[in-house]
DNA sequence: GGTGCCGGGTG
DNA sequence: CACCCGGCACC
């Protein structure tokens, strides 16, 4: 990122070298703006970035302040197509230009009292560094690496650039901070891989060449992109697409050393070298207090699924030609995209163990439901429509329940309809079983296909999913539980919690009921329909129906099995004479104190509703 | 504190 | 009977 600030100082420099610092202190306020939303750049999108960007830099001075329109434009597009790659090294005058940033860049620094601007812009401290831990070999490189590059790789001012450049912008946290010898050391050697791949085509191609160091491969190639095409291709088994995931070019580049065909000889064995540039991912990062410390604030954004997956694996990484496992990439891949609904998985996946070592469901439910703070307002909702429409019954057409039920068939997949859909399923569905369904209401959204199957996949994995149905789980859910409320319960606990504990999703009462028995609602029935009520509406007349014939098919099934339960738990002896407070939407919930005229006359006068009465 | 509604009052 | 409201239980 701060390659930025470089191009732009460049180019303003070429006009008026006086403007350099200012220039640079624009760019670095702008870059330090910017990086936060900037996390997980990966190198590579950067230096395609520059590569366009050096091409507009050209023209207008004003235009290289610009630099964020297009960052945010490039961030969504975080894949570049390999082909930029090429573009990018076989332009020559870019080159130059790059050039020309990395010596002024150089020159400032000196100059600087703060030494170079990328000590300061680096914010991405814990994105970026999870970029680089999770599949680069390249660590961050000190400030003065570039000063002490190894003599034997031959390394122009550009490279030079880009290698602080990338490593400033990866490495370092906010503060700067003081780096060990070690880390340089290791900053020096991945500097040096992750420069070359740029090199490869522009500058000095000489004796380089890269050699794969996969195990059992020993491919060499002249030219980097062959030697990543190769890896892509034969090892990682990535199409030549890139996926969307910074680490994917870090993973190739983990797979591949850059060596001079002196030193060829000098490293027979396959690991030498990126064994080398490994030591420092072999020194475990979680020993490392700095790096937890970010793991930690990453955890807390909620976007540290990379971290983990490498505080899970730290050393399978640090084996030379580590293979990676497949499917550890494409979870690393699923974290690391970060967009917002996939945010809650890539967190769960290191909540859920914890939620679910502890066996509980409403444990995993909290965890959840804390994942995420966009989704505190739909737990609120979720927990609120739990509470008494979970115990509802709707035994009547209400008013917003038939208004739900349309809201369901129309609506399409979103965020909103989701929610909607969960209300209504709390409120149609829950024939008592509240935990679960105040569980299923979780925040947790799973807007996308891929976060339904990381949520399915973590399901077969004896990770409790119970209070995070799917989304077409919870309209299987609905649509069955019209028909087979009972016994889809009992179907769908088996499913979802086949190696979980159950919860009391129930009423006491239901609760046995469900365990024990499948389906004796009828009795139950028998004795809670006590209280009648006079009919005076439609609705009315259903529920005195449903009331009075309780064996009987003349209303819904949903009806009676929802009536069941909860008359059941109604027939509390706490006020024999006084009727229980309904569950149900009254007049007043439907309509609203605005609409009051609407309301039923019961209801106008305080008195049980007979709209809307149980 | 909001809600549902019983019980009682008033016209 | 229509209407209103105090008060209680429940959430």
């Amino acid at each position: 990122m701060q390659m930025f600030g470089i191009i732009s100082v460049t180019i303003s420099g070429e006009k008026e070298p006086i403007e350099l610092k200012k220039r640079l202190e624009e760019v670095r306020l702008l870059e330090s703006r910017r990086s936060a939303r900037l996390a997980d750049q990966d190198r590579d999108t950067d230096f395609a970035r520059l590569a366009d960007m050096s091409g507009e830099r050209r023209r207008t001075t004003t235009h290289s302040i610009e630099v964020p329109s297009q960052l945010t434009a490039q961030h969504n597009a975080r894949k570049r197509p390999a082909s930029d790659h090429q573009d990018y090294s076989s332009d020559p005058n870019k080159d130059e230009e790059t050039c020309r940033a990395a010596e002024i860049l150089s020159s400032m620094k000196l100059q600087s009292p703060h030494g170079a601007m990328a000590d300061k812009c680096s914010s991405p401290g814990s994105s970026s560094s999870a970029s680089w831990s999770s599949g680069s070999a390249s660590p961050p490189l000190s400030d003065d690496g570039h000063a002490h590059h190894s003599p034997h790789i031959i390394m122009s001012p550009h490279d030079a650039a880009n290698a602080r450049i990338r490593t400033t912008s990866v490495s370092t946290s906010d503060e700067g901070i003081v780096i060990d010898f070690k880390e340089e050391r290791k900053k020096k050697v991945s500097a040096m891989k992750s420069i070359s791949p740029h090199i490869g085509s522009t500058t000095i191609q000489t004796s380089k060449k890269f050699r794969c160091v996969y195990p059992g491969c020993h491919n060499v190639e002249h030219e980097q992109n062959k030697i990543v095409r190769h890896i892509r291709k034969t090892h990682l088994g990535k199409k030549n697409r890139r996926s969307a995931d910074d680490d994917c070019e870090n993973e190739e580049e983990f797979y591949y050393t850059d060596v001079d065909d002196d030193d060829e000889q000098v490293k027979p064995s396959l690991a030498s070298e990126p064994t080398l540039s490994h030591r420092d991912m072999a020194r475990p990062p979680h020993e490392d207090p700095e790096y937890q410390k970010q793991i930690v604030g990453n955890f807390k954004q909620g976007r540290a699924g990379s971290h983990y997956n490498h505080l899970a694996q730290p050393h399978g990484r640090t084996i030379s030609g580590s293979n990676i496992p497949s499917t550890h990439q494409q979870q690393l891949q699923n974290n690391n995209t970060s967009c917002i609904p996939t945010s809650h998985l890539a967190h769960h996946n290191y909540t859920w163990p914890a939620a679910a070592a502890v066996g509980s469901n409403s444990s995993a439910g909290t965890g959840l439901a804390a994942a995420s703070s966009s989704a505190s307002p739909l737990g609120k909702h979720a927990r609120s429509s739990s509470t008494r429409p979970s115990h509802s019954v709707a035994p009547y057409p209400s008013p917003m329940y038939v208004q739900q039920q349309q809201h369901h068939s129309n609506s399409n997949v979103s965020n909103h309809h989701n929610n909607h859909h969960t209300h209504h399923h709390n409120y149609a569905g829950s024939s008592g079983n509240s935990s679960s369904n105040s569980s299923s209401s979780s925040p947790v959204i799973h807007s996308n296909s891929s976060a339904n199957n990381m949520l399915q996949q973590l399901s077969q994995q004896n990770v409790t999913v119970t209070a995070h149905h799917s989304q077409q789980q919870q309209q299987q859910q609905l649509q069955q539980q019209h028909h087979h409320h009972q016994q889809h319960h009992q179907q769908q606990q088996q499913h979802l919690l086949s190696s979980v504990t159950i919860t009391p999703n129930f009423h006491p009462a239901q609760q046995q009921q469900h365990q024990q028995q499948q389906q004796h609602h009828q009795p139950m029935r028998g004795q809670q329909q006590q209280h009648q009520q006079h009919p005076q509406t439609t609705a009315g007349n259903l529920v005195a129906h449903n009331n009075n014939n309780n064996n009987s098919n003349g209303s819904n099934p949903m009806q009676q099995q929802h009536m069941a339960p909860q008359a059941a738990v109604k027939q509390t002896p706490h006020s024999p004479g006084k009727r229980t407070r309904g569950e149900n939407k009254k007049c007043r919930k439907v309509y609203g104190m605005e609409k009051r005229d609407q309301w039923c006359t019961q209801c106008r006068w305080k008195k049980a509703c007979s709209r809307f009465g149980d």
